[in-house]
DNA sequence: TTGACATATGTCGCTGAACAAGGTATAGTA
DNA sequence: TACTATACCTTGTTCAGCGACATATGTCAA
């Protein structure tokens, strides 16, 4: 599984966009909710986890705020701006684009050529 | 296209190891394969390349031999072992995984639960 | 009440893949 | 003569993700 590592790399932003963009949420929810809904294949660190989130925010595409629910702990909340809407829709097309020319070429496909 | 860079982290094995499963080839048209397969959107640098077919080669998945034609510059003709096979195979299922993953947080969809 | 565990946030230093930029050399072409 | 394409290679840099750690609270069992 070590191999995910790499497989990952770059994706880790739109998946957490992803998540957000369905309904705001705080760091460690969206980290369970892609562990559960990949069944245990992307499992996001803390260590990667955190500073992603603070990355987001830095480029403006989630913003986060502070909830301090009664007799639990403070969560930071994040948001989808609407900029982050745009950039996720951009990633989302990068994925597929990158996930079909990745099938090309594994599938010994040659490029389509117009009529 | 420069955040491409990072999708292919940890694929560019993958696909070299594809193109060579099909035939022997050397670096060079390796890559332009590779370039043409993806319609240009997967481009492998030479940094890139030979280091990889260098590191493939040493863990035994791909072996080299050089070929003088004549009046031609030499090649380094790689050619897929059996274990590179195998190799190549377990990469394969690995990309489809990682794949369907992907698609399952991005699509919302929940991990399937048995009846 | 003591310990273990899940929750929840965060930082710091390391690793290693991909890249940029450089090198060498030959054949063909303008 | 200069440029382009082919064909191989290396070195130093970059930075995403990770491992390990620190901190703190709520819950539950021994």
């Amino acid at each position: 599984m070590s191999e995910d590592r790499d497989l990952l790399r770059g994706n880790i932003p739109t998946l957490i966009l992803s998540v957000v963009s369905e309904a705001p949420s705080h760091g460690f929810a969206i980290a369970r909710e892609i562990n559960q809904r990949s069944d245990n294949l992307l499992q996001l660190k803390q260590g990667t986890l955190y500073p992603a989130l603070h990355a987001l925010e830095r480029d403006g595409w989630i913003t986060g705020a502070w909830e301090i629910p009664d007799a639990e702990r403070p969560r930071k909340v994040y948001t989808l701006t609407e900029a982050g809407k745009t950039e996720l829709e951009r990633r989302t097309q990068a994925w597929g684009k990158f996930a079909s020319a990745m099938e090309s070429v594994m599938g010994g496909k040659r490029r389509e050529q117009p009529i």
